[in-house]
Parts: C-alpha cells; structure tokens; sequence
RNA sequence: GCGCCCGUAGCUCAGUUGGAUAGAGUGUUUGACUACGAAUCAAAAGGCCGCAGGUUCGAAUCCUGCCGGGCGCACCA
C-alpha cells in the first residue's frame, strides 16, 4: 500500500529524491485527520530552492487525479495525502488474508545467547526479563528471514557453586530434593542461602569454600560427584522453569567444559605482539587508546580470568555456526565487560571480530520498594511467581465459567504467563524498569490479557459464521479504515523491531492495533451486518496480524478467555 | 577520580533518522450490558518533557553546563 503510494511520489520527484528517500520521509501523521500519509518538503525546499508550500501544492497537483488517491492537499509544507478508501480497503485485505504476511527476506545467521544462569541458585525475575527479550528477539529476527541459533552458556563452576555444595555436604544430612518436596534448584539454592548465614558465624568458611574450589580443579573424586549431584538438581529445575515459561536452547555451552580454553588464542595473540607479558608475569592487553583500560588476560600464575572463555567462545560459536552476527542478551551492569571483549576481538580479527559482536543490553527491574536484593529475601522467585499469577487468573476465570479444573488451571496458566511476558517486554529493552507484581496481575488496559481477550473475541466471531470472507470494496466507516491501516503498519513495525532489537517497538504497537479492534468491534456489527463478508474478513485480517504479535512475543495464544 | 545509562501526567510507560496541537495505561470522577464476550467501550480532569543555555524553518529528540537517580572501572565470575 506504502509501496504504491511511494512509487507514485518516486515518478513526479525524481531524479531529487529516491524511493527510499521518500520513503524515509514518509510519514504518518499525528493526528488521522489530516492525512494518511504526510511528506514533509522542507528538506526538498533547500534541494530545489522554492519554499516547502509551493513544493507541496505542486506535488499535490500532480497526484490528485491518480485511482488510488482520494485526496491530496498542501498544508503548512507538507503533502498530506488520503488513500481512496476502495482501494485501500482491499489491498490491505488482500496482502493480511495471506499467510507470512510481513515476513521479510533477510539472510543473515545469527546467534542469539540468552539467559546464562548460575547454578547455584534459582532463577528469578530478572531472568524471566532476559529470557522474554531473548525469545521474543530470535523469533522477530527469524520472522524477518534470518537464520537464527538460541544459545545458552550455564556457569555451573566456580567459587559460588562450591558455597552451596559446602553447606549441603556440612547439614544437608543427605537429604534429597525429593524428600521435602522441594524444586531440585530451589534445594540447590536454598544451601547457597544457607552458606551466606554459616559464614557470618564462621569467618573460615570463605576459606573452606575456595578450597573446595582447588579440589575441584584437581579432580578430587568426592568433591566431583558432589558437584555433578547437585549440578544435576539444578539443571533439572531449570528445565522445569524453562517449559514453563516456553523457552528452549538450540546449543548449550557448560563453562566447565571451556573455561580452561582460550588460552592458545592468548597466547598466540601475545606472539604476535597484540598482548604483552609485563616483567611481575601476567598478560595484558593496553586498550588505553580506545579509551578503556588496561586487562588481564592471563595471570601471574598463568590461568586465564573469565573474559578469555568468553573469547574462546566467540571463536568456537564462529565455528559451529558461521554466524554474520552474535547477539549477546545480558544486563547494563556488564556493558564494560562487553566494550573490552569487542576490542579484543577486534585485535584478533579473526572470523568473529567484534564487529559481528552484539551485546544486546537489557536494563535492571526494581520492585517499587527498591532494588532486589538476594541478602534481604526481596528477589523475586522465577517459579513461585508464575504459580502466584496464575492463581489470580484462575479466580478471575472462575468468576466468569464453569470450567473442569484442569481446564481452569491450563487457561490460567497461559494468561499468567502472557500478563508476565507483555508486562516484562513493553518497556524498552534497554531501560531499567519498576516491576510491581501487582501490575501484572493486573487484567485490563495496557496488560498482555487485553490483547488475549481482544484476540478471543475476533475467535468467537469467527467461529460463530460461515459466511464466506469477502474482500471487494465497500462502505468503509472511519473505525474500519483504522483498523485496516494499523493492520498495515504491522509490515514497517516487525522490520524495525527487528532492526531495533526491541520486542517493545512489537508490544506496544500490538496494544495499539487491538485498541482499534476493540473500538471497531463496539461500533460495527459483523455478523448482522449486511457487509457481514467484508467484516469478517477485517476480523480475520486482525486475528492473523495479533496472533501473529503474539507469537512473535513469545506468547500463547487462546481461543477463549 | 574516570566512564556509561536514565530523568516525559499522582504512578507505570510510549513518542521512529529532529517534524504539525507531547500521547497511552493506571488511579480519580462519570456514562454504556435485553448487544458478535463489559477482562470491553465512551467522556472529564491531570504537563515549565529535571534545570539553564546553544544549534535551525522547526528540539522531548542533537550539543554544552548543572541538578537528581542507576551502573561499571579485580591477577572475581
């Protein structure tokens, strides 16, 4: 539609503007009244030297007898354009009534890392931000053509494991997970908590852990097998939580596997000049002229710190995947971290500089009390909250239909999550946000159930006719002509969340499109109208366009709330 | 000390590469179910876009300074 219109500019402007300038420029006005699509002429008045009014008058002139105008006037140095309603009405219906429609033709691979948990403790709230971003943005970047890998490194060694192991071999008394009942990774977690009260009685026991940490580096037979027990809980766990909220890896990475890796590449780097060895034995690298400090690549003792696994990961995604990109999901806090690991691939210049390394940055959640803080038990439990949610959403069913329990607990379950995913991805990708629980149990207005229920509705209706669909032009009321144009704008929408990296770009667009559902469905009547066919058909156009957002978020759609 | 990010309605947030009169949701007040689903729709009220300069036809958006908040800058991971 867009195009049509683009093309019709592109023949009068041409050779001072190209159809993507124009298209560029193009843009849809503030307020509907004045237009479809509005091109301002002030950068074009400097190009031909006549003011952006003559500009404008003289384009609108040229394309106001063309079939597809209905209108085009001059007004304040724009070139404000309506689409004749017949024309827009069935191109729009034609191009939703497809399959695919606004999947794009990119080619590149990409690899997306998301998640990254320790496995210490459970996940939280924190996590779920990061896996909705992760998930969301794999499926948008695969809907707009690109070939994608989700990836998952889990830190499943260090100090950290080690004070959880301790305090379950010290008083776990050799009781199970099973026992109690307990979700394997909140028993892991729940000695990590436990390590935390222990050292505060007894300064030694930081000791004690660090050297669990050497025994485990050697291989000590015990402190192995107690490792991958507990280890083995806490995968299980994670997998629990990751069915749960519907999220799946297509390569996983175990640090324990690589964090001795890497160090060949250092060293090859340190022949060839780009580190240096300095005199009391470590290895550096200077990244003073870009602006960033000296780093330790290689110890004193000649072990690597973390940021040469990361490097050797790098390389070994490059290999597996032969990836054009390599998106990292992972918090603001490690923005540093990121800039060096850039710079010292840049220095390698391998297959996979940092060029091709992405570090997607998402922001922090606070609760309206403050930050969370695991010291003072207010993180938010990943598990414990999605039950809690989806409780609330079986009394809200309940009050409504007389259901089967299980029935009540899968439609719960889905609207709980879907009130939690559109409320994690509305806010920018980028930006810290306030999270108050109670916001997302909450079921109207700017919540993911508005769009379930909006896109029930447009269900119900279908399923109620047999009328054939029907896309001939007819009497458009102002609410359809809405309605058709927000489904439109879906096409420029997935492309720039894609481009932008922000499922939020998606989700609040997705709000917007099924306002306009709502307003149209309140004022037009589909099924005793005597355009009942046309009706129907922008109904499916809808449903097809939403379930789509939907999926695109990572959401499960449903039939009936 | 050095660096990065954020400040928009009481609260939570949109606002595309600078574009027309700054928008939603929520909360408050009020109206609409004998209706294709009221988890909906409609209306009112609510703003020195942190502050002060600058750039230009035009600034919430770009630049500088200041104020307020967050996060980084390990031979930790």
């Amino acid at each position: 539609m867009k195009t049509a219109l683009i093309e019709l500019l592109a023949k009068h402007l041409a050779p001072d503007l190209t159809s993507d300038e124009i298209s560029n420029l193009l843009e849809i006005p503030p307020d509907e009244t004045l237009a479809d699509y509005a091109l301002p002429c002030f950068t074009l008045a400097k190009k031909l030297r006549k003011s952006p009014a003559i500009i404008a008058a003289d384009l609108a002139s040229k394309i106001a007898d063309d079939p597809i105008i209905a209108e085009a006037k001059a007004v304040s140095g724009y070139l404000n354009v309506f689409l004749d309603r017949s024309w827009l009405s069935a191109r729009v219906l034609d191009l939703a009534l497809a399959p695919q429609f606004g999947a794009g033709g990119a080619h590149e691979t990409t690899v997306v890392e998301f998640c990254s948990p320790n496995t210490n403790k459970p996940l939280h709230l924190g996590h779920l931000r990061n896996i909705a971003i992760g998930e969301s943005v794999s499926r948008i970047l695969s809907f707009n053509g690109n070939k994608v890998y989700k990836t998952c490194i889990f830190n499943d060694r260090g100090v950290h494991i080690c004070k959880s192991m301790l305090a379950y071999r010290d008083f776990g008394g050799g009781t199970l997970p099973g026992d109690s009942g307990t979700k394997p990774d909140h028993f892991v977690g729940d000695y990590y908590v436990l390590f935390a009260k222990k050292a505060k009685e007894d300064p030694t026991y930081e000791d004690q852990a660090q050297q669990m940490l050497e025994q485990w580096e050697v291989g000590d037979a015990e402190v192995v097998a107690l490792w991958r027990t507990m280890n083995g809980w806490a995968f299980e766990g994670f997998r629990e939580t990751f069915d749960l909220f519907g999220t799946s890896f297509d390569r996983e990475y175990y640090e324990s596997q690589i964090y001795k890796k890497g160090r060949e590449i250092i060293l090859d780097g340190l022949a060839q000049g780009l580190f240096q060895k300095k005199e009391d034995g470590p290895v550096v690298v200077d990244l003073a002229d870009i602006g960033l400090d000296e780093k330790v690549l290689l110890r004193s003792n000649g072990t690597s710190v973390y940021i040469v696994q990361d490097i050797y990961l790098a390389h070994l995604k490059a290999k597996e995947f032969n990836y054009d990109r390599s998106i990292y999901v992972v918090g603001n806090e490690q923005e540093y971290h990121f800039k060096v690991l850039k710079a010292i691939l840049d220095l390698l210049d391998t297959e996979c500089t940092g060029g091709r390394v992405h570090h997607l940055s998402h922001g922090m959640i606070e609760l309206p009390e403050g930050k969370m803080k695991s010291r003072e038990g207010t993180v938010v439990d990943a598990d414990d909250f999605i039950w809690e949610t989806a409780a609330l959403a079986a009394e809200e069913v309940n009050k409504r239909w007389q259901l089967s329990e299980a029935e009540v607990k899968e439609r719960s379950l889905k609207i709980a999550l879907a009130a939690i995913k559109y409320q994690l991805l509305k806010t920018e990708t980028g930006k810290n946000m306030v999270f108050n629980p109670k916001e997302a149990l909450r079921f109207e207005g700017d919540t993911g159930p508005y769009v379930l229920y909006s896109y029930a509705r447009a269900s119900s209706i279908l399923r109620k006719s047999d009328v054939p669909l029907d896309a001939n032009p007819w009497e458009v009321s102002e609410f359809e002509v809405r309605l058709l144009k927000k489904i439109y704008l879906f096409t420029d929408i997935v492309k720039l969340a894609g481009a932008r990296l922000t499922p939020s770009t998606l989700s609040n667009y997705l709000f917007d499109l099924c306002r306009n559902f709502n307003e149209f469905y309140h004022e037009c009547p589909v099924l005793r109208s005597e355009v009942a066919g046309q009706r129907l058909a922008l109904v499916t156009a809808f449903r097809n366009v939403c379930g789509q957002c939907l999926e695109l978020l990572g959401i499960e759609k449903i039939e009936e709330m």
